[in-house]
DNA sequence: CAACGAACAGACCGGTCTGTCTATTCCGTG
DNA sequence: CACGGAATAGACAGACCGGTCTGTTCGTTG
């Protein structure tokens, strides 16, 4: 095939308009609450006529949704890729990838919070697509904190640890949103020292 | 003194429409959040004229950080209740009261998450006032851990016990919020033992 | 060269937001 | 009975919201 399809324009290649507009939705809506951020403000930023916004995303809630599940897939990718360098086993050592990962996270100057988390609080109906969607992937996160520990050595893992680390990595988000970054670290430390060991 | 400067009137006494407008705003900005809730609502629910609303409270900022005041002392209050009725020592005892409240609380139908937590989220400039009362409450809180655990006979407390409590604390309300109340609790329970004894 | 699709700018719609203001009613007090 | 204060209803201003629509430009392709 030519690559006659993705060739470049002058302009914009196909998808570019796609990507602009999601990754000014994405900075925006973290940033400041996808409520707070009007459409007007994410086509600026985005350098894009509102109506190739609405040609690309069917409303406003679906170019949320389509940021949360783009934090998502961004999470995921990252996190496989640190943990496929390390060797078979090492069920503990695991965690502590997915915590260093979220030491990091916090003392980022952009950290605003979990944008899961914040999206449930600012969509408070249960039933909204976004919260479903933010349920689903708490599901699937504690899910792969007991993969990591199942993986390794420790086959009879204790089946309350893996939500309970997911409690530990929820309450260091809020903390450090709230707080400020070392506090939150030092207390996700304590506690998970006291779920794991070194 | 008389007390004819609070006697009963046929419309309402003083401090009536005050409370009034303070309880349809407490109520409908925890049921929905401060910025999903106008100002029409607040007045339609409590039956109130907006200049009446605008005479009591100098803006909607104003009644948004009324409202998480009145959730802070009565919180306060419910609290001090219970703990006063226990012995003088009985540290662990006391934390216990305090994390029981919080089963009871997650298990309410009206439940909506931590008010604070919420607004924190809802106002993402940290220099806001409403986020300037977030940050002062939430650090009372641990305080006030840190003072039931020191008060009883263990004078020597962990100084990071107090601070990991209260993570344990936001883990659970925002996972009930998120997720459902009887994992919430299940999981800070699993918590709480790894960091004090039953 | 002609036609098409995609992106452009921006007017426009109906609705909602906070906050102000006017005009009126009502009650307790002097 | 007259006054003053507090409450009432509701219009209004000015801004912003999500979303639609019109008309234009421009690069690519047949």
């Amino acid at each position: 095939m030519t690559d006659s399809a993705t060739a470049p324009r002058t302009r914009a290649r196909p998808t570019e308009v796609h990507e602009r507009i999601l990754d000014a939705a994405d900075r925006l809506f973290y940033a400041d609450g996808a409520s707070a951020v009007g459409i007007d403000r994410v086509i600026a930023e985005a350098g894009v006529a509102k109506a190739s916004l609405y040609s690309h995303f069917a409303s406003k809630d679906a170019l949320v949704l389509a940021h949360l599940h783009r934090r998502a897939d961004r999470a995921a990718t990252r996190l496989a890729a640190a943990l496929e360098r390390l060797p078979e086993g090492a069920a503990e050592a695991r965690v502590h990838v997915v915590f260093d990962d979220l030491w990091a996270w916090l003392a980022e100057d952009s950290f605003r919070g979990c944008p899961f988390i914040n999206a449930a609080v600012e969509y408070p109906d249960p039933e909204h697509p976004v919260r479903q969607f933010v349920r689903q992937h708490r599901h699937d996160f504690v899910a792969m904190l007991g993969e990591q520990l199942r993986g390794g050595g420790s086959r009879f893992v204790d089946p309350q640890l893996p939500q309970a680390l997911a409690m530990v990595y929820d309450a260091s988000l809020v903390t450090a949103q709230t707080d400020d970054a070392p506090t939150a670290e030092a207390g996700g430390r304590y506690l998970l020292a006291r779920l794991i060991s070194a």
